[in-house]
DNA sequence: TCAAGATTGATGCAGCTGCATTTAGTAGGC
DNA sequence: GCCTACTAAATGCAGCTGCATCAATCTTGA
């Protein structure tokens, strides 16, 4: 527990964190510009839209996204605050709920979609060789110990973050 | 600007999303479990013991750190209530000060690079071939525009993060 | 059947971030 | 000298995050 890195190590480090942060903020500010929410309400409303009849569990969504249970249950006030969600009583499990994607959700998502893989292509997909993109994902993922299987997913009409 | 991003950026972008996010959270976690601060505070103290006298004006800091003014005002702030910096005058312009790294800061940072970077082999380095951490930050750099030539120093004695 | 424990979701609190503004001082033109 | 424009740094406010905890409900097993 006591080797250091190697130079190589901690630059890739550094570019890794480095590099995130300024794609992440550069796609997030165009969103911004263009008018919409944050792309954790995206990453939520394309999960939501993908369930079976629109709805799913907060536990469910919490899973799928990766974040803490008290970030999605605030995460969800804010969507139906917006009306782009709405809370349904769960019937078979009375301390528990569903959460259902509305028309007006449906529809932010596809818009926000435009902007936000526009924004990819712009910040990722134009400077790198589809070839060179694959070998980043694969390099990426023997850090990251497997993303899931979201890659099938995910870039069919939409992709989550985080 | 309509053109869509490719499978493979998309699945780039995913990845670069997700494992950076997990990476980050795996090294500062074990950080925050042997008591030390969060990594903004070794940076901040990194660039501040390398800088000449131990001294650098809060722009300078900013500038090195790439966050914005506020975020490094109010890092100082903190920095100074746990006694790891000293505010000094500025006598050549008295709006300004210099911000200089104390006897115990400098302390902390050596104690938190040896398990920050303990942390970067455990997360980076066991896991990529130099080989490998060197290609991945080839392909990186290509994304961020450059990270400036942060590299050079970067490894020697501590790397900073963001 | 009922108590112990697990699970679902919400929430109060503290800390951090971003944004906009404020305060203080400098510099340049006239 | 003095007015305007600029730069350095701090700060009030709103929103988000993490942590710990809570209340309600479900599950289990004796």
């Amino acid at each position: 527990m006591k080797r250091k890195p190697s130079t190589e190590a901690t630059a890739a480090w550094i570019r890794l964190m480095r590099v995130q942060s300024r794609v992440l903020d550069a796609v997030e500010q165009e969103l911004k510009k263009a008018g919409f929410p944050p792309l954790a309400w995206y990453d939520a409303l394309l999960e939501l839209s993908r369930a079976p009849s629109g709805e799913m569990r907060p536990v469910e969504l919490e899973k799928q996204m990766l974040i803490p249970q008290y970030s999605t249950s605030r995460l969800i006030d804010r969507l139906v605050d917006e009306g782009l969600a709405a809370r349904r009583e769960c019937k078979i499990d009375k301390r528990g709920q569903f959460v259902e994607i509305t028309e007006a959700g449906r529809e932010l998502q596809k818009k926000m979609w435009s902007a936000y893989s526009a924004a990819i292509e712009k910040h990722v997909g134009s400077k790198l060789s589809d070839a060179d993109a694959a070998k980043l994902c694969g390099l990426l993922d023997r850090l990251g110990c497997s993303c899931g299987e979201a890659q099938l997913l995910a870039a069919r009409d939409g992709a989550p973050a985080r």
